[in-house]
DNA sequence: TAAGGTTACGGCGATCGTAACGATC
DNA sequence: GATCGTTACGATCGCCGTAACCTTA
């Protein structure tokens, strides 16, 4: 047993058992790849893999329960060289946030604007996702950290971070009905709204709203994106229930905002990151920063 | 980085970093052990050993650090093994259980005698240590299962079941003068007492027991094994106390024995195996067949 | 016939063993 | 001088790549 055909395991894992495919990845040949695995069944006595014909249809009971250890010892094995890494030099190194638009462009700027300044070697790369899409980003170790709203419980083998409380706003044109009164879910029920997409950036909330307060809620336009929305509300489409963070003074001043926070339970954004990983000492102090940020904004 | 550096490793913190020796327990020569170590440190980029001269002393930080994964993919290379070679043949292998004298005489014959028979082709390594000794012998996998009364709370990484509950009892002569009348704390105080060792089969119950009744306990002879101590008490040497089942009715007609249930709390003995660790299949039936019989004592 | 996998064989490189050397107690 | 570790060098064995072959959609 040598540490490449541990990594042949999980490369054919994430290949659909493809050795051809799993060779590329390797960067070695077919054949060689081929022998390894033959040669890893042969020292265990066992297959690990169902063939049909030739071919790699799907894991034997062994293989399963051999590929938990599999993907232990892979784990274990970044983690050593990224230890390794973050104590040669804590300044250098690549830090992946999986998040949604919304994080992207109303939270992060601040927290990411101060982090670069404490550690300017390193460099970050944004991975913009759906809600869903973000834990899979950390499975799939595309991502260290994901920022996220939607989804986010009772994963095991994740680690989960309060950030923030926020709550929804109104945003409407200058003069719109809706820009005068008393707001209640009643009276929004009977506009046209324009909101997130489903799964993203609290629309679980509203629909609970609306839900409770047995309303239809008609939903006219739905975009993954804030400015999206907001756009489409300047073109008169309807009201636009957005994070109340969204909506900047300045450039939405043909815009009127009006708190919702009585009408729709507050969603929480969280810091997700996968247990049983090393995060490297910049990525600490990225958590640390967000934390910040987050009681920055509460306050 | 491959799995023999990994394991040079672990066996270097076997061997007090001494490389010499490590290079014996690998099976090469100890110009190959020392070129490993340092390809791995150059490949990590820092040293994980500090260094007196050429000679290792210790773990530097990253060390220390790195050694933790180190033992998790020790751990879950094992398993693979495990797990294969049990998937192979599960009625084959070495079961190695660490115990006291006590349990292997007088509790142990009846589970393994029914173990042989349905896993013939399992060998029992049977490894006597004192209680104490019991969980490193776990730690260091010099035993799979280690069985034992004192000590074994809270440790982490162990599991731990609770297997039966036994309390003490009084071996003495026959016509010895505690053989009638009600036994006492008090009156028990008046004599010299053998048992067993100190940190032995329940030994501080007897004397947090004389302790909680602030009473002078005279022990004139302590032992790891009841068979010394029943030897000593026939030579009129004091009154034993020993484990209620270790007074056999048939070979001990020259001792009278009393129930002490009323005057020492009682003792739990307990199972304790390794967490994350694989367990063979037989292992587990053998964990099964203690608890079916200690189910029929406490009947 | 293309795609996926196996087998045979030659060559190269990683790693081992031998051996000589250096340091430390 | 005994113990422990390093360095140099030749030998070997493991592993890769090439290439021919097999099987199935």
């Amino acid at each position: 047993m040598n540490l490449s055909q541990i990594e042949l395991l999980r490369v054919l894992q994430e290949t659909n058992f493809n050795l051809s495919k799993a060779a590329e990845r390797m960067h070695i040949v077919q054949s060689a790849v081929s022998r390894q695995l033959q040669m890893f069944e042969s020292e265990l006595g066992s297959p690990l893999f169902e063939r049909q014909g030739k071919k790699l249809i799907s894991m034997t009971a062994l293989g399963t329960r051999v590929m938990e250890e599999v993907d232990i010892i892979n784990r274990a094995k970044n983690n050593i060289q990224n230890i390794a890494a973050d104590f040669l030099d804590s300044n250098q190194g690549i830090l992946h946030i999986a998040t949604t638009h919304t994080q992207a462009k109303y939270f992060l700027p601040l927290p990411i604007q101060r982090f670069k300044e404490k550690y300017p070697g390193v460099k970050i790369y944004m991975v913009q996702a759906s809600p869903d899409q973000l834990i899979e980003q950390l499975h799939a170790r595309k991502a260290d950290i994901a920022i996220c709203t939607e989804r986010v419980d009772q994963e095991h083998d994740l680690v989960i971070k309060n950030c923030y409380e926020w709550h929804h706003a109104l945003v409407v044109p200058l003069y719109h009905p809706l820009s005068e009164g008393d707001i209640t879910l009643e009276r929004l029920a009977t506009y046209p709204i324009l909101t997130y997409s489903s799964g993203f950036t609290g629309r679980s909330a509203i629909e609970g709203a609306f839900k409770n307060a047995s309303l239809e809620l008609d939903i006219t336009l739905s975009a993954a994106d804030t400015d999206v929305i907001k756009t489409y509300v300047r073109l008169g489409m309807g009201a636009g229930l957005i994070t109340a963070m969204a909506y900047d003074a300045l450039i939405d001043q043909d815009l009127v905002v009006r708190d919702l926070a009585h009408l729709i339970p507050s969603s929480n954004t969280k810091i997700a990151y996968l247990k049983h990983n090393y995060l490297p000492l910049y990525s600490q102090h990225f958590i640390e920063e967000l934390l910040i940020a987050a009681d920055e904004i509460t306050a």
